[in-house]
RNA sequence: GGGACCGUGGGGUAGUCUGGUAUCCUUCCAGCUUUGGGAGCUGGUUACUCGAGUUCAAAUCUCGGCGGUCCCA
């Protein structure tokens, strides 16, 4: 399957082969995380979680249950979300008094607690944080890992002092993520102010984490908004100042969508051959493919590859000999579609001069050398970076700054463009029809539709 | 939100128009054999999305459900 000719055919052939995730689960929107995809997502968690532990987040998990009064609190809130709320309304036969919703994000229960939970100015900031999967009646069509009607997040919610101390914390986020985007994944970005009509519902600021796919359309990865008080006084979630006065908390929620996340690692860095994954989260980074000629030769060359997967696990690398029963050309496609970094081959030549066989997936570039040279640690950090890259250059590549109407009805779907726009909402739906609006937080620039004074905004066509 | 198309072994498909015998590739299992870029031979397992209708007879025609894909807004 050619990935450039039909992006959406090679990825789904690719979930399925490579053991990323089963979609056929049959309950639309709903599907199973398998061996090779959950086990990359379990490593993007940690090394979130990790980060936001260390920034004082206290891990949490709460009900997947929302009673209907709580999740109703804030009125744009559940405006915004209504129509795609999964209900629980029945016990066994008996229908319940107090239906019960499927949380589709969590901010709702937790100020509930936080209302609880704080008292006083010394309490804050205070920031908790879950990995959790949310549940969402998309009417949109579902794409696996991209829309989902269950997937797998990590949501984080904090409550301030002011609005200054917010700021400074959604830029503190807004770090943690890019290290988790960009460093872990390799995934390039560009952060996003939304358009007031695009808002996270009860949010007074959203920003969005926006990549663009290889077929040039958006995909959204993470957010982070900026709640003002909207949800503090829905819920009373109030703290004495120093001053001994009651007054309304400050608050932020932010996540990354773990699918997303997963979803762009393969369709950004895969090729026609499968995936190709950064070393960082591959569940197999090395695979040590033995290479045996003559019954003679299999014992000494197969405890050879046994050394070598001692030793690299030893320094902690994830190692697997296959030792299975195919010819080495099939071994070779097999682990190639898989993406496994970096590939050992050791056959008799090898063995003779004390040497291996190393070969990079994201280059295909193979050399032999001694087997002491044999550097695990940096060849990853080259991998890592060239996969970074060249995954850089086809995102830079992918802007480009639009005078009119017709260019961008041209461009639309092929990429991000920049035009001028007033800030008239007219002239936003004009541009709508070709793109949609993903940021309002550019320099000064004519409006595209209008022609008076207004500000560059990003657009593009999005998943 | 609107529209189009699709559903056949684990995966990909032929057959559907014109109703009657389910094709091929791959995977999987067993055996032999082989191993530095997808080996070969022999044998074997496995399928018409569900429900209702029309009919002597439905994968095929009609209606509905469920599921999927694509396009437009």
């Amino acid at each position: 399957m050619i990935k450039e000719e039909d992006l959406s055919g090679w990825y789904h052939e690719l979930l399925e082969k490579a053991d990323v995730v089963d979609s056929r689960y049959p309950v639309k929107g709903m599907l199973i995380y398998k061996g090779w995809g959950l086990s990359m997502i379990k490593r993007m968690q940690q090394y979130l979680e990790d980060m936001l532990d260390l920034n004082g987040h206290q891990p949490v998990l709460f009900p997947v249950l929302i009673p209907e009064d709580i999740l109703g609190k804030e009125t744009k809130h559940i405006a915004g979300f209504e129509e795609e709320v999964f209900w629980v309304t029945h016990a066994g036969g008996n229908e319940l008094e107090r239906k019960l919703s499927l949380r589709p994000t969590s901010e709702t229960p937790i100020y509930e607690m936080f209302k609880l939970w704080i008292r006083s100015h010394s309490d804050l900031p205070f920031k908790v944080h879950q990995s959790c999967a949310v549940y969402r009646y998309e009417t949109k069509h579902t794409r696996p890992l991209i829309r989902g009607r269950e997937f797998l997040w990590n949501e984080g919610h904090s409550a301030h002092v002011d609005d200054d101390d917010v700021k400074s914390h959604m830029e503190k986020i807004k770090e943690i993520y890019l290290r988790l985007v960009n460093e872990l994944l390799c995934i390039p970005f560009v952060v996003n102010n939304r358009p007031e009509w695009d808002r996270f519902p009860g949010a007074a600021e959203t920003c969005a984490f926006d990549t663009i796919m290889p077929d040039g359309r958006t995909l959204q990865v993470a957010t982070v908004h900026n709640l003002g008080q909207n949800f503090s006084r829905a819920f009373g979630l109030t703290f004495e100042n120093e001053e001994g006065e009651h007054e309304l908390a400050y608050t932020a929620s932010y996540g990354p969508s773990f699918g997303r996340l997963l979803a762009s690692v393969i369709c950004i860095h895969g090729d026609d051959v499968g995936l190709i994954l950064p070393p960082k989260i591959a569940p197999v980074q090395v695979v040590v493919i033995p290479i045996v000629f003559k019954e003679s030769h299999r014992e000494g060359i197969l405890s050879y590859a046994r050394d070598i997967e001692k030793k690299m696990r030893d320094n902690g690398f994830r190692v697997k000999v296959d030792d299975s029963d195919e010819r080495p050309g099939a071994k070779y496609f097999y682990w190639e579609m898989k993406g496994v970094p970096l590939r050992v081959e050791v056959g008799p030549r090898d063995l003779k001069q004390g040497n291996i066989t190393v070969v990079r997936r994201d280059t295909g570039e193979k050399k032999q050398i001694a087997l002491d040279e044999l550097d695990v640690e940096s060849m990853f950090e080259e991998i890592t970076l060239s996969i970074r890259e060249r995954a850089e250059k086809r995102f830079r590549d992918g802007f480009h700054t639009i005078g009119n109407l017709d260019e961008i009805k041209e461009h639309a779907g092929n990429g991000i463009v920049r035009v001028g726009w007033c800030g008239n909402k007219d002239c936003a739906n004009s541009i709508e029809e070709y793109v949609d609006i993903l940021s309002v937080n550019g320099g000064k620039r004519l409006c595209v539709v209008c022609g008076s004074e207004g500000v560059e905004v990003l657009a593009a066509k999005t998943y």
